[in-house]
DNA sequence: TTTAAAACATGATACTTATCACAATTGTTT
DNA sequence: AAACAATTGTGATAAGTATCATGTTTTAAA
């Protein structure tokens, strides 16, 4: 399936950008590197299935991947993305649920895998650990609640203009000034919630109206404040 | 603003219901209980305000409220619902962050104020607690999920079959088998993120195919099987 | 490099749902 | 109880978006 890889170093890793990691004790992180393993996934492979039960989590080392529900027809509806430094699956592990989502990469990822029993323990003897799971999960919660309004209120176009500037404060941007990421008109589609035809159509009139640039799956964005606009984005 | 009433205690109240508080030792509720404030919500009073920032926590005893956000045209967004044993207000609490959404009782409420203070001093100190928390905020985050997903997938006549559906499992049946929560169409219509005429209009036909009883704000489900089956409901 | 498959693009059409207008009813306040 | 405001209800119309069909281009694989 995925690819055992040599072992990474926790300490020297993840007290960098992560958020949960950030503030633990080097001697917590000695332990958890030794019970981690590391894994590779190849750009598609699905890292978790939606409504099985995770063993422990990930913690993205490097790649990119898309979380995502299958909706009733079989579509898929994005939730999120994952990049270095975030979790994958605490969200079912800690609720002691089935994972509401499948975890595919959209490029070749390291990841490491943290085994439930190492979570438990360290929330139950790190209360600071303890509250950064709680922070991040409280948030996630937050950003749910605007995706809820969004899609409940806002018109497509509003969405698809908000979603190109979630994607470039998501991901950055490369050299050129593209996002830095690669996704089909059908994966924006599922993440704004309509067809695909319509997110065609509606980059071609952005394209027109020179708020962005098109090449393939390049996307770079001209005109931040106009797509704003259009999203209603106020922030 | 609100009124304050006589303490409830904690021990003999919290234990039965809620989930958070459900397995502390009695010492901590005790020490809960004596820095807790308890307070009386009329209808429609606002317990907190969408961008303020708490200090604290609502537990409610008795009542019902409605969690919402303001789209971008004004309109309310419901996210979700509170009722006898919910905390409130923890999510912004807890990731430090303003409150994403407005809290407004539907019935007259009472509800316990637990400070900032106590709620961190507890989730350092009792793991149990902690691990209840986040508990709470990983599973209700899997309920934002299916709603995002339902938002984006689902037809209104779909959305609003499924809310019907929740409403019944959330605040069950009266007496005469009516769902037991007074709603207005409106309110429904922003739970489901569709206009008041739609829901009117969806609502009487329900009820022309008997999968409803209408009679002013109160709704009885009559056919469950249906109305899962016309909300494609599969759980 | 060739070939097949997937993704992209565009037009025509149909359907769902929002909006507007207005009437009837219910609830609330003075 | 009267008066007002809010809610409920219905019809007509318009707008937004999905769907279908088809052709082209790009991407990935043999």
């Amino acid at each position: 399936m995925n690819k055992e890889v040599p072992p990474l170093s926790c300490s020297n890793c993840m007290k960098k950008e992560l958020s949960a990691f950030s503030n633990i004790d080097s001697g917590t992180l000695a332990e958890m590197a030794e019970v981690k393993t590391c894994a590779f996934f190849k750009k598609g492979q699905i890292m978790m299935h939606e409504g099985s039960r995770p063993n422990g989590v990930y913690c993205v080392h490097s790649g990119k991947a898309k979380l995502f529900k299958l909706g009733t027809e079989g579509k898929e509806q994005i939730i999120r993305f994952a990049k270095d430094g975030d979790l994958i699956g605490y969200r079912a592990l800690l609720s002691n649920e089935q994972l509401s989502a499948s975890i595919q990469v959209l490029e070749d990822t390291h990841a490491c895998f943290i085994p439930r029993s190492e979570m438990f323990k360290m929330i139950e003897n790190n209360s600071k650990f303890s509250l950064e799971v709680m922070k991040m999960a409280c948030h996630e919660l937050g950003e749910a609640g605007r995706l809820i309004t969004n899609l409940a209120q806002k018109t497509v176009r509003e969405r698809l203009a908000e979603v190109l500037l979630l994607l470039v404060s998501t991901f950055g941007e490369d050299e050129e000034g593209n996002i830095d990421v690669s996704l089909t008109r059908e994966e924006i589609a599922n993440m704004v919630g309509t067809a695909t035809e319509s997110v065609i159509r509606l980059l071609s009139e952005f394209k027109d109206d020179e708020y962005i640039f098109l090449k393939g799956r390049k996307i770079k964005v001209l005109d931040k404040p106009s797509l704003a606009r259009v999203g209603q984005v106020f922030d």
